[in-house]
DNA sequence: GCGTTATAGTTTACATTTCCAGTTATTTTT
DNA sequence: AAAAATAACTGGAAATGTAAACTATAACGC
């Protein structure tokens, strides 16, 4: 795509880009924020991002593999199986063989995992409305849009 | 700020609530497949998505404290002094003590680590055409003020 | 000036993530 | 049906990130 002078800077090949004008900069840098925020609520709670994350998506997917998860979660399959084991540990989730194909782990959340997930609602509740506090439903759903757009075409 | 019915689910406090409607999930999934993307192409190059933020940031700032850059790449200031120190005994940067604040160490690029830029932005460039070929500027620029905005709010 | 408080960074001990080399189970080829 | 390829994990070492305690320097309040 031709892009104006302006915005030929928010690509990295052009000689006048700069983090200011960059997009991935400023997306990662309101997400790593955002990520510094939710653990600071989080942490008293005995509970992360990344957790959070998890419980999350088993909210979603009632049954789900470590790989499914991983998927979803956009991290290392490896990753995910420690996580996974150290959620069943705290109590938070529960494993099985899946009786369909013996090589995959199914996850689900336990009594203590769902529960943990309305407590933690709250707080992600408190960041949530400060963060959008002033943005107005189209302009939320516009960028929505967007960024599941962008994510497809990097996926 | 009053919500419609659909953006009410945007908000993990509403019992609507699901990752499929929530901004955040999207932002924080968008961003971590970026990282991976980016650390594919980067690591064959013995770059990372930590070390080319920095290079980034001293590449705008010329000179900077540890502090400072950690500010600007939103990570903990232990986690950047381990990071500076790191790429130090790489010959990306070069650190010393200011002359006017004995606590501050100045950290700047070396020639390897300007080097080092040119030779990133080639990478990121890449993903960033896939990831944006199809959004017109005007879409990027209001995406941007609105990123911008959000993060503003929950600093 | 001097004790107190705040700031900037460093260090250490610990937790988590990543890489990578298996292992086991399933699917696809021949 | 055996062999090969693929998929879903798993385990251990190394790299990285984080919290908390510690050091050094600067700024304040009197």
């Amino acid at each position: 795509m031709k892009r104006g002078k302006i915005w030929k800077q928010a690509d990295p090949t052009d000689p006048a880009f700069s983090p200011q004008t960059s997009p991935f900069f400023h997306l990662s840098r309101l997400v790593g924020l955002y990520h510094l925020r939710m653990d600071a609520h989080l942490k008293p709670i005995g509970m992360d991002v990344p957790r959070w994350r998890v419980i999350n998506i088993l909210y979603e997917h009632e049954i789900a593999a470590i790989s499914t998860i991983a998927d979803l979660a956009v991290t290392r399959v490896s990753t995910m199986t420690k996580l996974i084991y150290r959620m069943e540990r705290e109590g938070l989730t529960q494993t099985s063989v899946s009786s369909q194909d013996g090589r995959v782990t199914e996850v689900r959340l336990t009594e203590k995992g769902r529960a943990a997930l309305d407590l933690v609602r709250a707080k992600a509740g408190l960041i949530f409305q400060r963060a959008f506090h002033d943005i107005p439903d189209s302009e939320m759903e516009h960028m929505m849009q967007l960024i599941k757009k962008i994510y497809d075409n990097i996926y």
